[in-house]
DNA sequence: CCCATAGTTCAAGATTATCGAACTATTGAA
DNA sequence: TTCAATAGTTCGATAATCTTGAACTATGGG
């Protein structure tokens, strides 16, 4: 089928669906990942390393149900943003304390 | 079997386990109601109404493993507190974060 | 046109959640 | 002490969700 990826509104995006996509390890780590950098990243490059294809774009696609990123198609691959603005703007703070937990709880790890 | 409830010790508590807490909906909204009220809760209060006690119960269990709440019998019943203050030294506005933006949602909703 | 690359979709087995039923612990009353 | 009521817990079975490999789609290069 392949149809063109479908991103909700930012009014019909919930706590609870944010909530459950950051709650995976691995969405987490993708979230981190695609918000740290400057600019956007493919698929494969967020996503860990071992995981099968079919289910890192099952994550993939959680992630832009709940509204956390955006997909787009560029060339052969499919580059992903952080939807922080329009987020930040319903829900302030919620994902930089998220984030900033993840980092506080790999610096203490790296002691 | 019925042995005493064990709270994991601050260090062993996760940002996984947290969010993954967190993620459900229904332990959202336990964590709000205990964290809201000025005294300590009790399962069936704190838990929606219509829901099997097996149910509550299994969700009090992973918010205990998770290491949010401290629980306690008292009495017949069992009391349910926050442990704010160790998990907001481990992880500083992790959990004022996604509570505000549960009341942002309410807040919203109401409108 | 053919092939390689990057993701998606699908069907399957493996995890995990929910529920009702039976059980345990505590209190209060007969 | 015994009995009943209340509040949770544990257990076993069914239902929902996750993970994976295989097959498929889309794009770009030789």
């Amino acid at each position: 089928m392949q149809r063109p990826f479908v991103h909700p509104p930012i009014e019909t995006v919930t706590l609870e669906g944010i909530l459950y996509a950051l709650a995976d390890p691995v969405r987490l780590e993708i979230i981190r990942r695609i918000g740290a950098g400057t600019c956007a990243m493919n698929c494969s490059t967020a996503a860990p390393e071992k995981m099968a294809k079919s289910t890192q774009s099952h994550h993939f696609q959680i992630l832009r149900e709940a509204g956390l990123i955006r997909s787009e198609r560029r060339g052969v691959e499919v580059i992903n943003l952080l939807r922080c603005d329009e987020i930040g703007q319903k829900f302030p703070g919620l994902i930089p304390a998220i984030l900033k937990a993840a980092d506080q709880r790999d610096a203490a790890k790296a002691t």
